[in-house]
Order: structure tokens, then sequence, then C-alpha cells
DNA sequence: CGTCATATTGACTTTAGTCAATAGAAGTGG
DNA sequence: CCACTTCTATTGACTAAAGTCAATATGACG
């Protein structure tokens, strides 16, 4: 885990969400391959950056599992995404601050801070990059507009699969989910402050859905024995997560 | 109403949305005043945009209201979003299609659309247009986030007074708040599918607000007579909307 | 080995949903 | 302009989902 895998990483984790977006030409993976950033680790609870800062950089997530939230006048927390390797988690705080939530890491986190004068730059001298930088926050909003109508319209169980089928696509997409599964960092209190619950009714919805045999949670570590069913549970249509893979 | 008025209207609607990403340049006015489009009414109810499509036009909001929303697999309603005068409703299918969610008009709209190819040729010929777009894609992002914690960690009364401010924000942005308070044209079914209630509760904590003397709301026409009250109820804080003015 | 965070359980309360009926308003065709 | 249908709003009675409080395990970790 040294600084040169990470400078190769970056790149290629920056060039492989990107192209998503459509082909990048030679130049333009040249220029991303160019990007200047700097590379922090943050250990569990650690904070990535808050509610209020004007940030000066933007976060992409090399290694970890990060999510954003907003702590409400009350002191309730909602948890609004959760962030897998590869998400630009602040990439709007390049155009517009302050930020309006916080980044905390759910476990041990490796990120890559990239300048925003360098995405400047950037788009300036390739404007289409500026289209794949629309196209990564646009997913980000579709995501979280389904986030919503899980909230607002699903039941607690409902909710929790899926949560759970979301994390299993996109943590698959980033290589890391295997045979075992994959981990699942959030405690179900965090889970609660995703899905607007007690932690005392996470809890018993958990617990429900392993008597249904729908999943396997020990230590932190998910296994989802049949996909169909957890799939049919939460009415998950991965649509709105464009996978193109 | 003429094409003509509509041809002004809009070159002025999306600069004066743009500017409050910085300030333009001459060229980047220019350019947007020579931006194609097609205008367009809706009445009431009528779909503007449709889950599945992959519109080559994104539309600008010139006159009315309509909503965003998702129909869930078994058939209940999640409105994800209010749209008024000078948003560009679904400026993200420009790069991501196709659309996660249908847009309806809550009342008579009139639209502007924009083709998709203007938008990259803009793009290229103006790069730092493109901040400005991804600026009005981060300021949707932050609105979707701000209705998520709404719905997640507040009670059904503090959540409609919550919609009731930002609506209020938005509306007097847009120049759509009079003495008179504002037209509510949301129908307590609509409020109810943005909040994640049912009819009947919306129905009941409209009637406590009443009673309180937060709001009063006959024939659609809402008036808050005393913000201060309604944002204290709401736990509200607009800085989430970005409001420079 | 003790401490602190996390997970689990039970008993009880509260919020919000459901069902069903009624009342009002708005829009439509004749 | 009227009769009629159709939304929309309101109310009551009842149910169900989820929250709260509090105690107890369980487990990770220094």
């Amino acid at each position: 885990m040294s600084d040169l895998s990470g400078e190769k990483s970056i790149a290629q984790t920056l060039i492989r969400k990107l192209s998503k977006a459509g082909p990048l030409s030679d130049g333009e993976r040249a220029a991303l391959e160019k990007l200047p950033f700097r590379l922090r680790a943050y250990g569990k609870g650690e904070l990535i950056a808050e509610q209020g800062d004007a940030p000066d950089e933007s976060a992409l997530l090399l290694e970890g599992t990060a999510f954003r939230y907003k702590l409400l006048p009350d002191g309730q927390r909602q948890i609004l995404s959760v962030q897998v390797p590869g998400d630009f988690m602040d990439l709007h705080s390049y155009v517009l601050r302050p930020l309006d939530h916080s980044i905390a890491a759910a476990a041990t986190c490796r990120v890559a801070r990239v300048p925003h004068a360098a995405i400047t730059r950037l788009i300036e001298q390739h404007p289409l990059l500026a289209r794949a930088l629309m196209w990564d926050m646009a997913l980000d909003g579709a995501i979280t507009r389904e986030w919503l109508a899980n909230i607002g319209r699903r039941s607690a169980y409902g909710q929790i699969a899926h949560l759970f089928c979301e994390l299993y696509f996109r943590l698959r997409l980033a290589g890391r989910v295997g045979d075992d599964g994959f981990e699942m960092v959030l405690t179900q209190a965090e889970l609660g402050d995703a899905c607007g619950l007690s932690t005392v009714h996470v809890n018993r919805s958990l617990q429900a859905m392993r008597r249904d045999g729908l999943i396997i949670l020990e230590n932190h570590q998910l296994v989802i024995p049949s996909l169909d069913a957890l799939v049919t549970a939460a009415a998950f249509d991965p649509a709105y997560l464009h996978l193109l893979d």
C-alpha cells in the first residue's frame, strides 16, 4: 500500500469510473493520468469532510467504505449515501460550497484528494471530460433519489433489503464481492441512520431477514444465499445504478 | 404568452440561473442567448417526461409547477422533488439515460426543451459553462439530500413544515411569492407522496399546523403568518439552498 | 481484565396507516 | 345554467408499524 501503488491506482480508478460515461480519448486519459492529488488515510470513525467546510479539493475514495451524513438540529443523524471505492465523494464541492453534509470513514479508508484548480484546468483543456464529471454527479443524484423512494415508501424490512441489494451491486462493480459475500462495515445504528429507523427496529428486521433465509450476516460479513430472493423481497430494480458491465 | 416572449425569457431565465454559479462572460451570455429550444405547454397532470425515456433534450421549466416522481413496483408513488420556474428539470438526462423517474405537471406548465447536442456544443465552445451546469446539478443534489434527511428523520408535522419552508424560499427566488403568500398547487395526496405519508395523516397534520397558527391554507393559497415560527417548527436551515440573493 | 461499543431482548407507547363514510369543489356534457 | 361525475378534503374508528426505555449479552480492544 505504498504511495507509488497509490499513484498508479488513482488514475486507473478515475479512468475506469469515468469511461463508463463514454469512451475517453488518449488525450483525455493522459490528462487524467497527470492529475495531481494528495493521498491520505482515515481510521474508522474519522471525519473526511465536515458540513460547512469549503474544501478546495475533492475526495476520491480508493479503498474502504465511507458515508455521507447530515446532523439535524435536534441531534439526529441521517446517512445520505454509502461510498465505495471509486466514488468521488464530494465532487459537488467543486462547484457548490459550503458542503451541505459531512463524510465519515465507516472503516479504514484510503483517499486521494484532487485540487479543484486541477479540475478546472482539466475541463478547460478537455471540455468533454466535463461531461464525464457531470455523468458522475448525475449517477450520484440517481442513487440519492432511489434512497428517497426507499425511505419514503418501503417498510423497514424492505428498506434494509434494498440497501443490501444496492451495496451488493455497487461493491461487486468495485470488485469487493467474493464467494463469501462482502464486508458489511455498517453497524446496526448506522443502518438505522441510513434508513431512518431506530437501532432496535433494525435489529429486529435483520433477525426477520435471517429467519427468512434472505441473508447470513455474521461478524460484518454479509452472505446472500439467493440474490433473486433478496431482490424480490426488496422490490429492487438495479436500473438506477446504470450498471454497464 | 406568445413564442416571441418565450424566446426572450428562456435565455434570461437560464442566464439568471447559471450566473448564480459565478459571473458569466459576455461570450458565455451570447452563447446562451443563441441556445436553440422548443417551447411546449403541459396541462395539469400531464407527463413531461417518463421514467425509462431516453430524451435527447432537457426540459427547462419556464412557468408553473411540476414534480419528479418514481412509481415503485407495488404501485406506490414517491415524489422526489418539486420543480419551480427556472429549474432545469432533467438536466441529468443529458449525461445519464434512461431517466430514472418521471416528471409530471402539477399545474399548467410552460417548458423550453433544449437539445442535448446544443449543450455539447455549448460546453465545447465555453468549457466553463460546464462548470455552471455542474453547479446546477450539484444544487439539485443538495436539495435531494435535504429531502432525504427530511423524510428519514422528521415527524409528519415537521416534514410538511419543512417542505413549505423550502417552497417558500425557492418560489420567492423565482419571484412567485406575493404579499398574499404563494400558490401551493400540490394536493394533499401529492404532499403525502412527497413526504412518504398517507393522505389522511397529511390532512390531520395540516389541521394541526392551522391550529398552531403556522399556516393559512385555503384554495391552494398558502400564507405563512410568521416565517420565523414556521422555520423554527420545521428546524429549517436554508443553507442547503445556497441562496445568494 | 476491565471498558466501551455493539447487539439483543422484553414491555410498553406513539406515530402513522387503513378502511370507510361523508362533504365540498371543480370540471363536463347537455 | 343544471345534473352528474370525479377529484379532493375531512372525519371517525380501528390496526399496525416503528419508536422508546431499560436491561442484558456479547465482543472487540487496549
